[in-house]
This record gives structure tokens, C-alpha cells and sequence, in this order.
DNA sequence: TAGTTGCAATAAGAATTCGTTATACTATAA
DNA sequence: TTATAGTATAACGAATTCTTATTGCAACTA
């Protein structure tokens, strides 16, 4: 099979004129010019140049293997040129994995202002459970993970904001008047919910179970798999729910929701920044955790 | 720098969505695929395959090279088409390599019937003296030669046609009317005569120097570097000369010119159809070969 | 005409590449 | 759970392809 760089060679001692020349050029030998040009001819079964006179003057058949060889050379600088452009973009492309709860609060925020400062730069969001980003960190489909929970030993984490989940309701809602209620006083409130697999639900069913809850027994009228609608039909008016406190804390402040202590309740969780310890992580995923780091503080001051 | 058979295994893979396929098609183990697809993965500092799921799916990335791939392919196939072309044009191909006075006489006609015969096959013929045929033969530029002499160790010869040199001149000639002359005799004639480095010169001086005669006391009032325009002179009535006997046969006959005999010069020599021991002769030589030898019986009868 | 110079070809050894065999890993199917 | 298909990894051997050293050849120069 004939290979890019003998055709490489032969072009350019062509456009030369010389073995020599052209060795200097491509930054070879000048025995490693002639062996090329000799393999070349052997395959095509051709001289390709008159080696009589002074100069290399190319045979007929070397022009006609010339003109495809220039072709063919094109294409081949179309594709380092493309191969450039791919780099160029995934140095400037922070591909971040994240648990679904994250997605849907925090790290929108924190992206818009993450591109403020780095207007160069392009995050691509990657939702999926604890599982599903540790993968893709191994396949190297990500570059950063924010998860729910700490991550295997082969990933280096990052302790990030911590999390609660709390139970509230709407202000019109009796419930909303008791400061503190018991665990059982939840079967005779209409509950709207995560669905199922929802890592939430999930942590909320083990929470109400150790507190001697049965989770069949709760009246779930509604299930819902996004936290936005979820929080939407509980301000209307319906029934109550489980969110994290940082989805709930700007409708508590204005007062379009009420959180309700449930006794003995008390469901608390740390999200982890992580990457994989085999591979180093990129420079802008660097800059991307230097940056959540320092924007932490002031939420973790003023609102968890 | 990447190769072709790569982004050829990589274009194979993309199109059967699976290593172990290509590998089948491509002639190569299941391995070699993943080597050569992790190499090029290396190269562009991207993953080219989406490992997940049961088939396997371009990236973005993979997608952006797949498209540039295909065309550099292309343009592959179009030297290697190219090669293919090349290869069978120099099978039909004959290149001749004889010297001058061969290449005006004889070998026309025997190329004309030749293509008669063999209408597919084009004949080239190099004009040039018999070292230029034994390079030529050596570095390939040449099939097959045809020499006035002897080849060297280095080359088969098959003796051909035997040529005799001899002296003419025109009817009106005084000389015309002698039946044989002198070698002194030739003092008092005006002569023509081929250049200096000509084959045929050097071998009439040297025998006319065994026979006593100084070369440069000679009246050589004309050179000229072709036999043709020798003859022409000769035939318009000016001095005398010496040619090859075939390439004067024809006029004797017709009495334009009339051969005349020196005592003791008696010069002749024979031609070798030759061509190199280290590599075959082509199909095409050979059947000129042997072409040529089965019409060299009619030539020998008949004229020389 | 001999000697110098420039360029290409050749030879031989070393380094790299590349493909193969053998084996491990990871999902999915039975 | 085992079996199976497909991919990844490791290690070895073969082929390729460089490099250095040297020869060969032709043109130029003294």
C-alpha cells in the first residue's frame, strides 16, 4: 500500500528538482529520499524520473503520477487542517457530567457565569446518574463530573456544596401552619414526587423507612420526573413535597412556599467535584473547578 | 504522519460499526483494527468511536474525519487506478534502443510490419550509440537493443544481421569506371564522410590505417551526421563515401550509385539484438525477438 | 588530465512500526 | 450463573524504514 509520505517525498523532489533538496526539506536523509522514490517506482512498476542530465526531470508516467499525487496530497492537508480545527475545539470544550437534581439548579448559574469569564470557552452538559458520569469520565466522554455522592476510589473528589432535602408545602396549606410534624401525620397529606429511580426518591424512601414510615402507604397522587414542575404544582396550591433546598430556597424566601420540619427527618448530602485519577485533567476543566471553588463560598455563606 | 491504510481501516470500521467485521474484510486480525484506530484516536487527540452500546457509533469528531477520509480515499483510488493504467500501457509498450545506422534503414520497416502484426503494442524507439543502448538497457529506460558490436558480459546477445561497409560513388564518376582500386588512391578522391564520433568513421579509419593510409592527409570535404544526406550527396554527383552496404543496396540496384572495391579494405561487422542477463525479458521483447528473427531469413537471403 | 566537488546509489546496522498470538475484560443472551 | 460475542491489552516477532558510512559517477577546475 502506497503511503502519504513517499508520496510526500516524490512531490516534492519533483517540485525540486533534486534528491537532496528534498531531503533537507522533509527533514530526512538523502539514502532515505532515493530508497522512497525507488520503492515508489517499484509498486507503480515505472521510473518516475530521468536520472540522465543534471537535473530530475520526471518520465512520462512520474507526470501523470504527479498531477493524482497533488490531488491526493490536498486532501490530505484538508484533513490535518481539520484535525487542527477538532483540537482546537475540545481544548475549548469543557464537557461536564452531572447528576440530574445538579442540573436543574446550581449549574446553570454557575455556567452562564463560568462563560462570562471565559467567553472562549464552550460547556457541554452531560446529564445522567452517579453511574452513568463515572463512565463517561472513564471513556474519556467527559472531562468533569458533579455527583451525588462520594465516587470509587479510581476518581479523585472534590467535596462541593452540601445538600438537604426538606419537605414543604404551599402558604393556603394547613400543614403550613405547623411548625413541626410527625412522621405519621404524612399519611394524611396529598404527596407530589420524584419518579421512580429518582435518586432523590430513593434517599427520601430510606429516610421515611428508618423513621417507621411505609412508603406504600404514603397517598403519592402525582409523580413527576422534574423538579420544576414538581415545585410548580406544589406552589399552586396541591399538596406537598421532598426537594433539595437549594431548588426550594428563592421560593421560601418570597414566600410562595413553606418548608415543615418533619421530626426525626433529616436527609443530608455532598455533592463531589470529580475526575479520573488515571488521566490528567485539562486545563480548562482545571480552571472550571478553580472557578466553582471560589463562587462556593458565597453560596454556601448566604443561602445553604 | 497517518496513513492511508489507517484511515482506511478507520473508514471500514465506521461503515459496519464493528472492529471484528473490518478486520474480517480488511484481511487483518481484530487486534490490528483496535491498534490502528487507537493510533489514529491518539493523532487527532479525540475519540473517533462512541464505545457504548452494542454498535459502534461515529463521535462528532469521528463524523467530521469520516467525511474527509472518504475523499482522500477517493482520491486513492484514483492513483491506484492511475498505476493500473500505467502498468498496462508499458505492457503494450516495446522501447527500442538502436543505434544511428540501424534506426535509419532496417528497423523501420521491420517496426512497421511488427505493428501489423501487433496492433495493440507501440514500439518507441531510442536512437543513440551502443553505449547509450547498454545504459539504457541497464537503468530500464530500454526493452531490448540493437548494437553494431559485441555486448559487454553483463548482456545476452543474439547476433543478428551481418553488415559490410562499403565505398561508393556516383555513375558520373571517373572512379565509377575502375573495378578496384588502391588504398593510395584514395588521396586523390573527394570524400564524405560521417562526424567525427561516428561508429562507422572510426571503424573505416581504423581499417584504412592497417592499410597504410594517413586518415588526416585524406580531401574529407563534407561531414555531415546523417547517412541519408550523405547518399544524397554522393548521388548528386559530389566525391565519394562509405556507408553501410544495406543502406546503399537499394540505389546500386537502381544504378544511382556504384560500388567500388579497396584493395585489402574489407570491413565488416555484425549486429546483436541484446538485453540484460540480470533482469527477464518482457513478453513483448520476446515477441519482437523472435518476430524480427523470422523475418531476418527473408533479409539475408535477399539482400545482404 | 588529474583532482575536486556535488549528487545519487548502495550496504549494513539500528530503531521503529506493525501485525500476530494469547489472554483478559465486559457486556448480553441463555 | 455460565456461555458467547466483541473489544482491549500484552508480548513477541517480522517487516519496514530510518541512519551512517561508503561507493560511484559526472561535471567542473586547475
Amino acid at each position: 500500500m502506497i503511503d502519504i509520505s513517499k508520496l510526500k517525498t516524490f512531490v516534492t523532489v519533483a517540485d525540486l528538482g533534486s534528491f537532496s533538496k528534498a531531503s533537507e526539506i522533509l527533514y530526512i536523509t538523502q539514502p532515505a529520499v532515493t530508497q522512497q522514490i525507488k520503492a515508489l517506482e517499484k509498486t507503480i512498476g515505472a521510473k518516475l524520473f530521468q536520472r540522465a542530465g543534471g537535473k530530475m526531470a520526471l518520465t512520462e508516467e512520474g507526470k501523470r503520477i504527479y498531477e493524482i499525487a497533488k490531488l491526493l496530497l490536498g486532501s490530505y492537508e484538508g484533513l490535518m487542517e481539520e484535525i487542527a480545527k477538532i483540537k482546537k475545539d475540545l481544548k475549548d470544550t469543557l464537557f461536564l457530567g452531572v447528576s440530574a437534581t445538579l442540573s436543574e439548579y446550581i449549574i446553570p448559574n454557575i455556567i452562564a457565569e463560568f462563560h462570562k469569564e471565559f467567553p472562549s470557552a464552550t460547556v457541554k452538559v452531560f446529564t445522567g446518574n452517579s453511574h452513568d458520569v463515572e463512565e463517561g469520565l472513564l471513556s474519556g466522554v467527559i472531562n468533569l463530573g458533579i455527583i451525588e455522592r462520594e465516587a470509587s476510589s479510581k476518581f479523585v473528589s472534590i467535596p462541593w456544596l452540601e445538600d438537604e432535602i426538606i419537605f414543604f408545602t404551599c402558604p393556603d396549606s394547613p400543614l403550613a401552619r405547623c411548625e413541626c410534624i410527625e412522621p405519621d401525620d404524612l399519611y394524611r397529606v396529598d404527596l407530589v414526587m420524584r419518579e421512580m429511580n429518582s435518586g432523590t426518591r430513593k434517599i427520601v424512601k430510606d429516610a421515611l423507612e428508618k423513621l417507621g414510615v411505609v412508603f406504600e402507604r404514603l397517598n403519592i397522587k402525582i409523580e413527576a420526573n422534574s423538579s420544576r414542575t414538581i415545585m410548580n404544582i406544589v406552589k399552586s396550591g396541591y399538596g406537598a413535597s421532598f426537594l433539595s433546598k437549594g431548588l426550594i430556597l428563592g421560593e421560601i424566601e418570597s414566600g410562595t412556599v413553606v418548608p415543615v420540619k418533619i421530626r426525626g427527618f433529616n436527609v443530608k448530602r455532598r455533592f463531589n467535584i470529580i475526575y479520573p485519577k488515571s488521566s490528567n485533567i485539562t486545563f480548562l476543566a482545571s480552571n472550571f473547578v478553580k472557578f466553582v471553588l471560589s463562587k462556593t463560598s458565597d453560596i454556601v455563606t448566604e443561602r445553604v
